[in-house]
DNA sequence: CGCCAGGCCGTGT
DNA sequence: ACACGGCATGGC
């Protein structure tokens, strides 16, 4: 799978970000909204000098809620947001480099304790953004294997389905290299997204998709109906 | 106009 | 643990 995306869509250089801190406020941003809107709120806190640690602590919560209006639900994740900075300031001397210093299964135990911060902001930002090597999936992963059937029973929107692709993509890359898992969970995610933009919506487009006509998985081909979910 | 988007949270069972 | 509804906005 990992291969027929990278052929089909090639290498993705994520997280389509310029530093770590806005990749973390993308993560945030980006929950249940289309990334359109997200790079719209970037934008609206690049020209009000707020995409930084410091700027995003100066600025107001009523200002932010204007900023980020774009990429919805501006009240829940102004909160969430500025709970973040507080939990860096309080605990992490301001720094996104020592909050990253904490092994793997604590940090992500700490951001999970964040409010707005599921399983998978807490992996993006685990991975995209303070360079930890650890699987990650979300909802067009879960689509695809509802799909094609790569689980069994298919894996639902909670913590249980999370976790079992999690260890499906755990399992899928276990014979590689310790050294290149990291960059294989990067670019399979975001692979992952491609495909699901294009061909994995709550109404599947399985028209063009290359995993459709492809995908096998024990010798049985996976082709997936137009379900709606 | 209706449906959708790179989730998460509170409540009820 | 899981089901379900709410959270908000802009694009198509």
């Amino acid at each position: 799978m990992y291969d027929i995306l990278l052929a089909a869509y090639g290498r993705q250089a994520w997280w389509p970000a310029q530093t770590s801190f806005e990749v973390v406020l993308g993560a945030y941003l980006t929950q249940n909204t289309a990334w359109r809107g997200v790079e719209r709120s970037l934008e609206n806190l690049r020209a009000a000098k707020a995409l930084t640690i410091e700027g995003l602590r100066m600025v107001s919560v009523a200002e932010l809620q204007r900023l980020i209006r774009p990429s919805g639900f501006p009240v829940r994740k102004s909160t969430a947001l500025k709970a973040f900075v507080e939990m860096l300031d309080l605990e992490f001397s301001g720094s996104l480099e020592t909050l990253a210093r904490l092994p793997t299964p604590a940090l992500r135990s700490r951001l999970l304790k964040l409010p707005g911060v599921g399983p998978e902001t807490a992996d993006a930002i685990l991975l995209y953004a303070l360079g930890h090597s650890l699987p990650m999936a979300d909802e067009y992963l879960r689509r695809i294997a509802e799909r094609h059937r790569l689980l069994n029973p298919p894996p639902l929107r909670t913590t249980g389905g999370y976790n079992a692709l999690i260890q499906l993509t755990t399992h899928a890359f276990e014979a590689d290299l310790p050294a290149d898992r990291a960059q294989l969970f990067n670019e399979f995610h975001a692979l992952t997204v491609a495909v699901g933009k294009a061909h994995c919506g709550r109404i599947a487009r399985c028209a063009g998709c290359p995993l459709a006509a492809d995908l096998t998985l024990n010798g049985v081909e996976l082709p997936h109906p137009a379900i709606r979910k």
